[in-house]
DNA sequence: AAAATACTATACATAATCTATACAAAATTG
DNA sequence: CAATTTTGTATAGATTATGTATAGTATTTT
C-alpha cells in the first residue's frame, strides 16, 4: 500500500490533483487508514497512470479520459470506486451498512461502486457470502416487516442478480466436468441460496444452467435429456412445496438413473427420508465435501453421442 | 466522446457553425455533460463530415444537404465503403445474423465483439433499436417456438442487459432535469421496450431509476415520494395486466398531482380512455415530441425542502 | 511531543463552453 | 430590383471544467 505522496511521485501527478480527481470523478477510491489517510493499491496507481497516459497521448481532457476508463469497465472489475461521503470503512459490516442504504435509496450508481470496491478488496465468493447475501436477507426482512416496499426489495435483488450473472458467465468452464442445472420449484421465489451454490459450482468449473426461482417442473426432464444434465441442484424454503419436488425427483430418478441431486434451503431442515441423501446445509465446507464425493467421480462428461 | 473544440478541429467546421447547425437543423443532437457541455460521438462526427462533404462536392446548400441526410436516414448511413456483399458485412442485417448465431451458441466473447463493432460504427441508441432489440425479439420467438432453450434465451438477454446497464450508468445526468422511474408491472416480463425508452430518457440527461420487469405496484408511491420522482414510465405487453395498472395510476394521480406518466407496449394498442393521454407508441419521433411537450416544462426539479 | 504528512473545505484563475442576440453577405422571392 | 430568407460569424455575459493554492485541523512517524 502506498501513501498519497508516494503515488504522486510515482505517477508524477500533484497531490492536490490526485485528490481533486478522486473527489470529482471517483477515478480511484483508495482505502483509508483508521485516521482517514489514503492507502493506494497497485491497481490504483495503474489506473492513474493510465489516465495520465491517455490525456497526454490523445490530447484528452480529464473528463474524456475518465469516460474512456469507465467505458471499459467490463474488462477490469476492480476499477471504479465510491465517494468519500460518510467516512465509513471497508469492512464487511461497514460496506453492508452502506450498501443497504444505497439499495433502499434506489441509488444504483453508488451501490455498484460499493460492490466494485468490495470485489476489489476480497475474494468474489466471499463478497457474495458475506456482503451481498446478508444485505439481501436484511432487505428481505425489512420488506416482510414493512420497513421498505416491494419495489425496493425488487430493485435490490435485480441489482445483485446482475452481479451474479456477470460472474456466472465469466468464470471459466472445465469441459470435462459434468453439466449442472439449478432451480427453485414453482412457488419458491427465494433463490439467494441457490445463487450461492451455483456460484460455488461455477467456481469449481462446472457448467451450470441457471433456471432461477419459480421454475415449473413440467418440461424439466426434457431439458435434462437435451442438454445432458448430470447434476440437478434445487433449493426450497417453503416446506409445503417439498411434496411436489419429491414426486418429481422420484420420476426423474427412474427416467435418468445416473442423475445426481443436491438439495438445499430451509425446507430441508425437516427432510423427508427419501430425500435425506441429497440434502446439504448452507455450509461451504460441506459443499466442498459434496463436490469431492459426488461430482469428481462423474468426471469426463460423456461427449460421444 | 469529443468536446466541441475537438469536433471543430476534426471536421474543420467552426465551432459557432456547428452550434448553429444544431440549433437550426438538428443535424446532430450531442449528449450533454451534467453541466451542459456538448459531447459528440463518432457517429456525430461522421454525420458532420458527410454534410460538409456533400456541400462541397455537390455545391449543395446546407438545407439541401440536411434534406439528403434525413432522407436517407433509413438506409445504411455507413457510407464508409460499399462492401455490402451480404453475410459478413457490418450492415444491421448482417450483424444481426451474426449476433444471433453467437448468442445462441453462448459465445459471449464473440458476441461482445460484434456488439462493440456495431457501437463503433453507429449511434448507440440506433444500435439498441436496430440490432439488439430485434435480435432479442428473434431469440424470444425462437424460445417460444421451442427452437432454443431457456438457457440460451436467458444468456442472450443477460448479455444485452449488461450493455444496457453500462450505458445507463455512464450517460451524464443533468441535475436540473426531473427524475424518472421505469418499470413493468408484476406479471410483465418483457421489458425490451422499457429499456429502449429508459435509454432515450437517459440520453436526454434525465436520471432514471430503472426497476425493470415484473415490479410489484405495492409501495411504489412511497418511493415516488422518497426519491421525488416526477416522471413514471411503464411498459405493458399483456392486456390483462392493464386493469391493475390503471387503478394504480388513478390512486397515484390523486396522491401526486404533478406526476407525469408515459405508457408504452403492445397492451396500449387498445388503450382504456383514462390512460389514452399517457400512451405513446414505440416511435422515437413521438418520444422526442413527448420530451419537449412534457418533460421540458418540468425542468428545474424542485430541490428545496 | 515535534516534525512530517495528510485531511477537508474553500477559494481562485484560466480556459473552454454555453445561450442569446446581432449582423452582414448570399440566395431567393415577389 | 427591393424585400425577405438563409446562412455563416461575431460578441457579450454567464457558467462549467480543471488545476492549483491555502487555511486550519488531524494523523503518523521519528
Amino acid at each position: 500500500m502506498y501513501s498519497i505522496k508516494k503515488v504522486s511521485e510515482l505517477t508524477d501527478i500533484p497531490i492536490v490533483t490526485i485528490r481533486a480527481w478522486e473527489k470529482r470523478y471517483q477515478i480511484v477510491t483508495p482505502l483509508r487508514t483508521g485516521g482517514g489517510h489514503r492507502l493506494y493499491s497497485e491497481t490504483d496507481i495503474e489506473t492513474l497512470k493510465w489516465i495520465k497516459d491517455q490525456m497526454e497521448r490523445n490530447q484528452l481532457k480529464i473528463s474524456e479520459a475518465v469516460f474512456q476508463l469507465k467505458n471499459k469497465s467490463g474488462e477490469a472489475l476492480a476499477d471504479t470506486g465510491s465517494q468519500s461521503e460518510s467516512g465509513s470503512g471497508s469492512s464487511y459490516p461497514d460496506l453492508g451498512e452502506r450498501l443497504y442504504r444505497e439499495l433502499t435509496a434506489l441509488d444504483s450508481a453508488q451501490a455498484h461502486r460499493t460492490i466494485d470496491l468490495a470485489f476489489s478488496l476480497n475474494d468474489f465468493e466471499d463478497v457474495f457470502h458475506r456482503l451481498l447475501a446478508p444485505v439481501l436477507y436484511r432487505i428481505g426482512d425489512a420488506w416482510e416487516s414493512g420497513l421498505i416496499t416491494v419495489a425496493q426489495e425488487h430493485f435490490a435483488s435485480q441489482l445483485v442478480m446482475e452481479r451474479f450473472n456477470q460472474f456466472h458467465r465469466i468464470l471459466p468452464v472445465q469441459a470435462h466436468l459434468p453439466l449442472a442445472m439449478a432451480f427453485c420449484p414453482e412457488g419458491e421465489h427465494h433463490h439467494m441460496g441457490l445463487m450461492l451454490f451455483s456460484l460455488f459450482m461455477r467456481r469449481k468449473g462446472l457448467d451450470v444452467v441457471y433456471l432461477g426461482p419459480n421454475t415449473p417442473l413440467a418440461g424439466l426432464t426434457r431439458l435434462i435429456k437435451m442438454r445432458r444434465v448430470s447434476i440437478v441442484a434445487a433449493s426450497v424454503s417453503d416446506p409445503p412445496l417439498l411434496a411436489a419436488l419429491e414426486t418429481w425427483i422420484e420420476t426423474c430418478r427412474t427416467e435418468h438413473p445416473g442423475l445426481a441431486f443436491v438439495l438445499g434451503g430451509q425446507a430441508f431442515r425437516d427432510c423427508p427420508p427419501s430425500l435425506a441423501d441429497y440434502a446439504r446445509s448452507g455450509d461451504p465446507a460441506e459443499w466442498e465435501a459434496w463436490f469431492r464425493s459426488t461430482v469428481l467421480p462423474l468426471r469426463y462428461r460423456d461427449l460421444g453421442m
